[in-house]
DNA sequence: AAAACTGTATTAAACGAATTAATACAGTTG
DNA sequence: CAACTGTATTAATTCGTTTAATACAGTTTT
């Protein structure tokens, strides 16, 4: 269901985040459906709950789902969820456009790198 | 000349390759033109001297400048600059385009979004 | 009601990358 | 020769990440 990398320099817990997030916003995790608790999850990756936790409570503060103590933590509507994440990758995009424009780079040829795919 | 935050996560080192790879690509360090000495620099930020030569280190891998011991280290040609950053802001500028269009986000709207600098 | 689950919080230890510190060596310049 | 330059190395420190070991309160199951 996820994989960590760990000679990825990037923090385990960023990795967990990233994944279940993408597993939430691409509607796999559907909706109210409730995730592996805390223990299980750090169970099945061999990783410290404590690690898990906090991926958890990121994802929760950043709206991707929504944990209930005593219950579990479930899934939040894949709408807000898609929504939050699209408009974390907006931002990105556009800083990283403006960075472009800094650097001389035409809007055209910025359209033509993502029409095409093409590193010319 | 370059100011280094210190509440920033990113490390010391990185903060100090992107402000002189900024200074080097923009042409306000000519090309050619001596920067500060590993020592001077160091001093002048407050920094340890190891940490100024991990950037310059770096800096000449990646083409931004050339280091001749004994005599300094100089900004490269800002041609070869501009071209390695462009790319490698291009490089990034593609992966986003690809995971917004993962994300459902159509050519059309990155192509506003970079048009507008709009965030709707 | 008891047992087994859930999220959450806390404290301490271990680990690794970044940074500092203190040198040292070789080449260049004045 | 003296003062600069880049470069290399080793050890100590600092800090964020991770692990470990608990503990508490709420929910579900039996």
């Amino acid at each position: 269901m996820i994989h960590i990398d760990f000679r990825d320099p990037r923090p385990i817990y960023e990795q967990v985040y990233d994944a279940l997030r993408n597993l939430i916003v691409s509607g796999v995790l559907a909706p109210g459906e409730k995730l592996p608790s805390v223990r299980e999850l750090a169970s099945t990756l061999a990783i410290n709950p404590n690690t898990i936790q906090r991926a958890y409570r990121e994802l929760e503060s950043d709206g991707y789902l929504c944990s209930v103590p005593g219950k579990g933590s479930f899934a939040s509507g894949s709408d807000a969820a898609r929504s939050a994440h699209r408009r974390e990758l907006l931002d990105r995009f556009c800083a990283l456009a403006e960075e472009l424009r800094a650097a001389g780079v035409s809007d055209e040829n910025m359209i033509r790198a993502i029409r095409g795919g093409e590193r010319t």
